[in-house]
DNA sequence: CCTCGCAAAGTTGGATCCATCGTTGGACGC
DNA sequence: GCGTCCAACGATGGATCCAACTTTGCGAGG
């Protein structure tokens, strides 16, 4: 939507600052658990430390990262528990935000979101999958425009503001790496896309609401479990 | 719950600090509007503007105030068209919650529950209606010891914590104002009250689910209302 | 060889400094 | 008398300084 600084003179280095980091931080380039260093990070952005500790207590508020007092920031590690919990709640919301989105169906956004699912099935098998850090890849774009259309439609700031918050809660987006991984995950998720598209298609309020709240629960279970996964490996070595 | 800096060490005068300022806006003492002079709070509470900063910026990521660059902090003013949104989500929220407490109702917990119901009956008749920046009143409490209560029993913390965050974002919490003014209002709310708890304890999730829901979109829609009361009295002076 | 302790290095966090920008009040000109 | 311009004041925001704390590495002692 709007860009950093170039919109009406209204800079902001604190929130530019901040974005940045969260960035890194959700693309991976910055790993889970990693100590975020106030004078590495002003020296990267060519800064002093001040707006660097202001952008830092904002990703905190948001939960990101966590600050311990005189021992710095460090980005948090999610457990599996926190992930089910957080995407309990972001099912709920969705799918509310599906049920609402029926009442503003047009034939325009429908074509959208089916652009996003051919986005999926011609990516069917990526090339070639991006390790952390990497650039956003266009099934993770594709995925995150889906959701985000459907935000919109349902005409509700703060219902697309708190999945948004609960999204940025956690490093990585689901659809980045676990979509990536297993091609029978992709195609189940090609799969409840295009259910919840049918029942908004049919004006069905209380079917989308449920296409949606199970479509997230399920990625939430596969981000648990990637979760799962990436403990037990840091804790072999 | 946890006190300021007593706990065990992990002193945090940034947090503290911020939750000074958000609790002085929440009463109602620093009005919606109203400028935060960073020297002006750093000279009341006795410490430089560097801890005033960065409080200012976990509650602009809250969207409790905003931030203009260059141009100071001031306290939102939220339209009620904000908030009968905001209210749909969280009543969508606490519908959830009370659903889920079913599973984990008990009889001590439903006793709690009719405690402030019993405060609430008591103070059908308040003493003094106390006016911005005063104390909080026994009511206030009771009620938002109720809703906390839920949210503890449905769960999940991240749950309660969207909640509660959502709450946060508009000063003057909805039962402070609202349900001192039209004793109506206050008992509609008593019986909202005592039909959600009967719902807990027939264990009727789908009926709790639904009271809570109206009870809660209820009491944004009065919320709403004395928004637009109070921008319509400052407008004309 | 392991453990405890101390000293040095590195980091955080509050205070302070200063350039820049926004605001306000008054004087000048129309 | 009214609008405009300019200067002085006040506030914000980034940079810098320094004290306090945490961590680490080395050495002495058991």
């Amino acid at each position: 939507m709007d860009s950093d600084a170039t919109s009406l003179g209204r800079s902001a280095l604190v929130d530019e600052t901040a974005n940045a980091i969260r960035a890194r931080i959700m693309s991976g380039e910055i790993p889970i658990g990693a100590q975020l260093r106030q004078a590495e990070l002003a020296a990267q952005l060519g800064i002093s430390r001040t707006p660097i500790r202001e952008a830092l207590r904002q990703l905190q508020a948001g939960g990101l990262i966590e600050v311990l007092p005189r021992r710095g920031a460090v980005v948090r590690v999610p457990s599996p528990w926190e992930v089910r919990e957080a995407y309990e709640v972001r099912a709920e919301l969705e799918g509310l935000a599906c049920e609402r989105a029926v009442r503003r169906v047009t034939r325009t956004l429908l074509d959208e979101l089916r652009q996003t699912s051919e986005v999926l099935r011609a990516n069917e098998r990526p090339p070639a999958p991006p390790g952390p850090g990497g650039p956003v890849s266009p099934t993770t774009i594709a995925n995150d425009r889906f959701h985000t259309l459907i935000h919109e439609m349902a005409g509700n700031e703060r219902l697309a503001r708190t999945i948004r918050d609960i999204n940025e809660a956690f490093p990585r987006n689901v659809s980045a790496l676990v979509l990536q991984d297993d091609p029978r995950h992709r195609a189940d998720n090609l799969a409840e896309h295009e259910r919840i598209v049918a029942a908004l298609e049919a004006e069905d309020a209380k079917l989308a609401r449920r296409e949606m709240r199970d479509h997230v629960l399920a990625a939430g279970e596969q981000l648990a479990r990637w979760y799962e996964r990436r403990t037990a490996t840091v804790f072999r070595g």
